[in-house]
Parts: C-alpha cells; sequence; structure tokens
RNA sequence: GGGCGCUUAGCUCAGCUGGUUAGAGCGUCUCGUUUACACCGAGAAGGUCUAAGGUUCGAAUCCUUAAGCGCCCACCA
C-alpha cells in the first residue's frame, strides 16, 4: 500500500465489485454470515427510497450530489442494518424544463419550436433527451450510488404512463377533473399555459394611471378609475364598485361610455372591490385579469379578448391597436387618452409582476380553455395524513410551510400547449368539441353524440401530474410484487424547493390513486450555495461540477463533505475547502488502514485475549459512539452522525488506540498482550469502518477488503455494529 | 398584506427535550519529523452565544419586545 490514499485506483474498481455482486438488488441481498440476537439471519424487513429522478437531459449538479448522498447513506445504513434495502431510481422527461432547454438550443441555431410539426418536435426532443440520458445515471454511479438499476424507470415509459392515464381517467369519473375557460396564466414566448406554481413574481416601479369613464346620459359627468395596465381597457366591459360604497351607490346599473372605444358598459356592484384603493372603481376587463374574470362571470359580463397567445393586440382591441405588442399599445393608449382628454393624471406606483419561472416574461393572464384537477379534496386527505402522522415531516418547519400553502390551496390546471410530454387522453368530437371522450386510444364512437369523427387533444399533462404519482407507479411497473412489499416507501428525500410542485402532489395524488400515504417520512434538504452564499446558476457562473470535484478528491471526500457541514434544513454553502478537509481524513483512513495492517501479521484470530484498561476504554468509546451515530442515523441527523464518526476514527482510533497498540504490537510483554493489542485494533478498525461506511462506501470497503478476515463478503452487506 | 426562519470564535456552521470550564471544520500562532499518515502529532490564542426585559436554583437553549438579514405564500386594480 502506498502512503498516499489514491481514489482513482481504487473507486471503479469497488463499483464494480459492488455492482457485479448483484447486492443493489434486494432480492439479491445474502443473509448474515452468523444470527445475532433480535435480528434475523436473512433481511427480510422492506426499506425502500425512491430516487427523486434527475431530468434525463441534464448533467448532475451538486444538489443531485446532496440528494445522491443522503439516499445512499440511508440505504446503506439499512442494508446493515439487515434490512431488504430497494433503492429504486429512475429519469425524469421534465416536459416544460426540457422543451424549454430544447428550444434554447434551436434558437441558437436560428430555429423556433413553432415551424415544426408535433410529431416531428416531439421525436427530435426524444432523440435529445435519449442521446443524454445515460449521463446523470452514470455520474450517480461515481457518487457511489447503490441503487437497483435493473428497476430503472423512465417517466414517458409505456407502462408508466398507462398509470398515469388510469388515474386521470378515475379522476374524471368522480368528478375531480373539469375542463373549461379559465383565467390562466399565459407565457407569450413559450405559448403555454402555467401554473401557479410555476409562476415568479418581482416588484417593479410602475405606474397607476387614472382615467375617466363619462357616463352615457351626461357625458359631464364620469367616474375615474385606477389601472396599471391601460391596455387592457380595450377590452372592457364594466366598471364595478363595492355595493357598500356610498360615492357609487346611485351610480350602479348605469351606463358608461368606454373612452377610445366608445362601447357602453355598465356599472355593476361587487364585493371584490376594496374601497380604500384608488378611486374605488375598477374597471373590469374579463378577459385580461383573474379577478375581473370572476366579477365577469358573477355579473354575466361579456368576454373580449384584446391580448393574443402570441402576446399581441388582436383585432378585437380595434384597428388602431391590432398587432401591436403589450407594450406599445400601452403607450399608444395612454397618449391618445391624454389627447382626448381622459387622463387624470399618473403617479408612480410599486407593485409585484408576475413572471415566468424560465424566461422571465411577463406573464398575460388569459382566458383559455383548460383542464383542471379540483384539488380541495385530494388536499384534505394530505393534510389530515399529516395531522394524524401517517406522513411525517422530519423537519416542523416544512411541515409549517407545507400546512400553510395546502390550507390555501387552488385548483390545479395541469393541461400545457406543450408537445413533451405524456399527451392528454381525451378525443373531441369533430362536429361539437364541447363533446369528448376520455380514452388512450382514438375511440371508435362517441357513447354521447355517436360521432366517430375525433380530433385528439394536443395538450401535454403539467409534468407534474404524472410525476406526483411516481412512488406507486414504479413500483407497480418495476417488478411484479414491488408495490405490495415496498409501499408505502419509507421516506422521501428531496430538496425544499420542490416541496409544492413535487411532495405535496405526491401524497396528494398517492392517498387518492392507492389510500395510502406514499411514504412515511418527508426529509427536504437545502439548497447548496457557494462559498459566499449565492445562488448557483449559470450565469452567474458559480456552478460546482461534482464529477470534477469527484476527480480531483474522490467520492468520498465530496460525500463527507456535503453532509458533514449541513445541518437539516438550512441551505449550505459550498467551498472546496471542506472537500479538502474530507480528503485528508480519507488519507487519514488510509494510512491507520496501512499501519493496522502491517501489525496484524501472524494475527491469530482465535487465541486468547485478555484487555487492559485502555483496551476496555475504546471498546467503551466504540459502543458510545456506534449507539450515537446509529440514534442519529434514525433520527435524519446525517451532519451529526457523521461528525461522530469523523471524530471516533481520528481522535480515538488514531491518536489513542493505534498510538497504544503501537507499543505493545512493537515490543510486546508477553504474547497474550500483543494478540490482545491486535485483537482490539482490528475489532475497532472494522466497526469504524461499518459506521464510517455510509458516508464514505469506497474507501471503507477498499480496507475491508484488504483485511485478514475470515469468510467475509463485502463490507456493504456486512453487519452493523450492535452499540454493546 | 399574510406566514416561516435566521443572528454563537476571523470564515462556514453544530449545539437534540434548559444543567458542570459553549463545540467542530477551515484559518491563525508556537513547538515537534529514526519507520501508519507533515494531507501528521503536541499545544495555544480567539466567543459579554444580535439587544433589552422576563420565567427558573440554573438559559445560547423557554417566553415577550426590538433591530438587522433571509425565505415562502398572496388576484388590491
Amino acid at each position: 500500500m502506498e502512503s498516499q490514499y489514491d481514489p482513482k485506483k481504487v473507486e471503479d474498481k469497488i463499483y464494480r465489485l459492488w455492482s457485479e455482486s448483484g447486492f443493489f438488488n434486494p432480492d439479491n441481498l445474502p443473509p448474515f454470515a452468523k444470527a445475532t440476537e433480535g435480528k434475523p439471519k436473512k433481511r427480510t424487513k422492506p426499506y425502500c427510497i425512491i430516487m427523486p429522478p434527475p431530468n434525463a437531459n441534464e448533467a448532475l449538479h451538486l444538489g443531485h450530489a446532496l440528494m445522491a448522498t443522503l439516499e445512499d447513506i440511508l440505504i446503506r445504513y439499512r442494508r446493515l442494518q439487515g434490512d431488504a434495502t430497494l433503492w429504486l431510481p429512475g429519469a425524469d422527461h421534465a416536459g416544460f424544463e426540457t422543451q424549454v432547454v430544447f428550444e434554447k438550443k434551436l434558437e441558437k441555431q436560428g430555429q423556433s419550436r413553432f415551424q415544426f410539426e408535433r410529431e416531428t418536435l416531439y421525436q427530435m426532443i426524444w432523440d435529445y433527451v435519449q442521446a443524454n440520458k445515460d449521463v446523470a445515471q452514470n455520474q450517480l454511479k461515481r457518487l457511489g450510488a447503490s441503487c437497483d438499476w435493473s428497476r430503472s424507470k423512465f417517466t414517458l415509459d409505456p407502462d408508466i404512463v398507462k398509470i398515469v392515464y388510469q388515474t386521470f381517467e378515475k379522476l374524471y369519473s368522480e368528478g375531480l377533473i373539469y375542463r373549461g375557460p379559465r383565467i390562466i396564466n399565459w407565457c407569450p414566448k413559450h405559448q403555454t399555459g402555467l401554473s401557479d406554481l410555476e409562476v415568479k413574481y418581482e416588484d417593479r416601479e410602475d405606474k397607476l394611471w387614472y382615467i375617466k369613464y363619462p357616463l352615457v346620459e351626461a357625458p359631464d359627468k364620469f367616474i375615474e378609475v385606477a389601472t396599471t395596465r391601460p391596455e387592457t381597457m380595450l377590452g372592457d366591459t364594466a366598471v364595478a364598485v363595492n355595493p357598500a360604497d356610498a360615492r357609487y351607490e346611485k351610480l350602479i346599473g348605469k351606463k358608461l361610455l368606454l373612452p377610445l372605444v366608445g362601447r357602453e358598459i355598465l356599472i355593476v356592484a361587487d364585493e371584490a372591490v376594496e374601497l380604500e384603493f384608488g378611486t374605488g372603481a375598477v374597471k373590469v376587463t374579463p378577459a385580461h385579469d383573474a379577478v375581473d374574470f370572476e366579477i365577469g362571470q358573477r355579473h354575466k359580463l361579456e368576454t373580449i379578448v384584446v391580448i393574443g397567445q402570441d402576446g399581441k393586440m388582436t383585432e378585437a382591441a380595434g384597428a388602431d391597436y391590432a398587432g401591436l405588442k403589450v407594450a406599445e399599445a400601452r403607450e399608444k393608449v395612454v397618449e391618445n387618452l391624454k389627447s382626448q382628454g381622459f387622463l387624470i393624471k399618473e403617479e408612480p406606483y410599486k407593485h409585484a409582476v408576475a413572471l415566468c419561472y424560465k424566461c422571465g416574461r411577463v406573464i398575460e393572464p388569459m382566458v383559455s380553455e383548460q383542464w383542471f384537477v379540483k384539488i380541495k379534496p385530494l388536499a384534505q386527505r394530505a393534510v389530515q395524513a399529516v395531522n394524524k402522522g401517517e406522513v411525517k415531516f422530519v423537519s416542523a418547519k416544512y411541515e409549517k410551510i407545507f400546512q400553510h400553502w395546502m390550507a390555501n390551496i387552488r385548483d390545479w390546471n395541469i393541461s400545457r400547449q406543450i408537445v413533451w410530454g405524456i399527451r392528454i387522453p381525451v378525443w373531441y368530437c369533430n362536429k361539437d368539441k364541447s363533446c369528448w371522450v376520455i380514452s388512450d386510444k382514438k375511440p371508435d364512437k362517441c357513447p354521447k353524440c355517436g360521432s366517430a369523427d375525433f380530433i385528439p387533444e394536443t395538450d401535454t399533462f403539467d409534468t407534474w401530474f404524472s410525476s406526483g404519482q411516481w412512488p406507486f407507479a414504479t413500483l407497480q411497473t418495476a417488478k411484479a410484487g414491488d408495490f405490495e412489499k415496498f409501499y408505502p416507501t419509507a421516506v422521501m428525500e428531496t430538496g425544499w424547493d420542490i416541496l409544492f410542485f413535487w411532495v405535496a402532489r405526491m401524497m396528494m395524488m398517492g392517498f387518492y390513486a392507492t389510500g395510502k400515504e406514499p411514504f412515511s417520512f418527508v426529509y427536504m434538504h437545502g439548497l447548496i450555495r457557494d462559498k459566499d452564499k449565492q445562488k448557483m446558476s449559470k450565469s452567474k457562473g458559480n456552478v460546482v461540477n461534482p464529477l470534477a470535484v469527484v476527480d480531483e478528491n474522490g467520492a468520498d471526500a465530496l460525500r463527507m463533505a456535503l453532509v458533514f457541514n449541513a445541518a437539516s434544513d438550512s441551505d449550505l454553502p459550498f467551498s472546496e475547502d471542506k472537500v479538502v478537509a474530507q480528503k485528508r481524513f480519507a488519507n487519514k483512513i488510509w494510512n491507520a488502514a496501512r499501519f493496522s495492517l502491517q501489525n496484524l501479521e501472524g494475527f491469530n484470530d482465535e487465541a486468547k485475549i485478555q484487555l487492559t484498561a485502555a483496551d476496555e476504554a475504546i471498546l467503551k468509546e466504540l459502543a458510545e459512539t456506534t449507539q450515537k451515530i446509529t440514534k442519529d442515523l434514525d433520527n435524519f441527523n446525517f451532519h451529526e452522525a457523521a461528525q461522530s464518526a469523523y471524530h471516533f476514527f481520528w481522535h480515538s482510533f488514531c491518536d489513542k488506540c493505534i498510538e497504544d497498540t503501537k507499543k505493545r504490537i512493537k515490543e510486546p510483554s508477553s504474547d497474550l498482550d500483543k494478540t490482545t493489542a491486535q485483537s482490539v485494533l482490528l475489532k475497532v478498525l472494522v466497526d469504524s469502518l461499518k459506521l464510517l461506511h455510509p458516508f464514505m462506501p469506497f474507501i471503507t470497503e477498499e480496507v475491508y477488503q484488504s483485511l485478514p478476515i475470515k469468510n467475509k463478503t463485502m463490507l456493504m452487506v456486512e453487519e452493523w455494529p450492535s452499540g454493546k
């Protein structure tokens, strides 16, 4: 053995050893070599983690590395504890995300997605994803992930899609899916509707314009309205006031003449209008504002669409404005209002503007026909599960955030106007598009209208609609019997940024489809930031490639660094220093092993021993450390467990045990004492390796393989120390 | 506008249900190299635990208030 540990010479070899053993697959796990009290020899207790599937087209980032490390720690720990461990990996087609990435690629080549046929575009993205599909998987292997690759699933696998369709049909048949015109968040660049979660807000300095709307019966009198979006007045169909507002009481029901347009519009009374804000009178544009849409519904107002899906004014906006971009139309409307004497004043105004979370374009609220899930009944069950402790959040903080969001949840728009995803299984009857059939294949005949002429739905599901079903969909399809054995799974470990997107949806969909919780625990890890606590992003150029770190320092060092410094819920600043510190630790392990090997020559493990006081002390400390690490791992206190293992190894095993046994082995006072020293040395080393194995699997396995132990297989499938 | 969280050594952070001299990693300083490791060993400096009140025999830890910072949610035009 060399005096320096070189991960490059070890990691690939060790991963191959594990991989070829088949032990990542719970069906192949060997029984323990010897039965220990209270534990069966065979590994029967199921323990399952469903891996959050990385996007099929992307390389891993540090967040993935943290995910893989934490989940691998849990899996390896449970495997050593004697459980039948299944860590089920996969890949996510990641609908919108992937399409956006692909569109950017097209743009660089001077192309646009709108110039391709649906099928062609789908095929192009498919090929692109296939070409990159193995990247993430191979990188996970480099990190030491001990998942069962034989069960790997892709979110577009036909059997997964089938389950997604079944759930959709069930929801539909039970009245929990509806389709209808609603105000949705429309991104004019990507030309798709987005869910409320896919909208980000930004505070902007804008203006509030005060406009005169004259009364039809007395054109010299007028109502004053305030708006941040004057261009939408072209689609106004009413002005609303609060019914309790004395100022306007007598005007309710009368008509106003809409400036610039000349249309007569009604004054209506609606509770949604605040008395204090602005002038207390609101222009109502049902087609382009969520509140206005609802007011429109209540008062049966006409909906006039003046902004098109491309973000430009429509014909309905009038000849002067049609074809203009929204911002241009705004300028022109203000100009015209001013010149015609309708503009009273404009004042600076700060408010939150809705933006597309991907491209940052201003979201146009727009009326559109979309598919929605009635979410309240599903949400109730998930909330109940948390209250009853069927699903436990490891961190109280995220439980609170979850509860708050669930209490205020709104219906979920699950249709997207993109091609990359699972097509919504609906067929519209050609002669009457308000009639449709839910079916994955083209139906022969519509049972309602008798039509045999169908047009397929072109919208696809929100990617989270299908990934929300991931835990049961994977287990129902990966291998026969898995669902019965492993569901509900043990823990869902993922980043807090997808708490609502994914975790909440999995809970709602899981209960709905299976009647059971998809997982017993939710563990949310923090975001990895750079050393200055900045978010890592390509534009800032501060992204750290985990594989480069592995090349430089070894996978064990990266894993240990990620875990060692991170408490459960806070974000974690990452710096190379921390990895280097753990690289040194790996070297320390290496050299302790080297020393041990040299000093275990001729050791007879069946010979009699007689412990000294120092031996007793170190064994006691080992037992206590084992207990603490066991408890911390059971409670998801990864960093505490990691630090205990680190400290015990370095400052107890190396600094005390090795220093003590060194003399006794080199210059033994008796054969008995030498054998005892050797025995203690080996025992403490082996147990330390076990304790460290979940965190640093490669080096611990490599050392274990070189130790003089009879009938050994692999450290990975050894037995966790009892702590006694 | 609602909700949540953070503020502990130069830096990044631990500190679980309150209990003897407040911890770690990195960094700094001193000394040490004949054989496991200088990616090491021995030792040291460095903190009025944001502030002010309160509960308690006892508080970094619980409560109240304040300040600073951060995050999430939200249809006041």
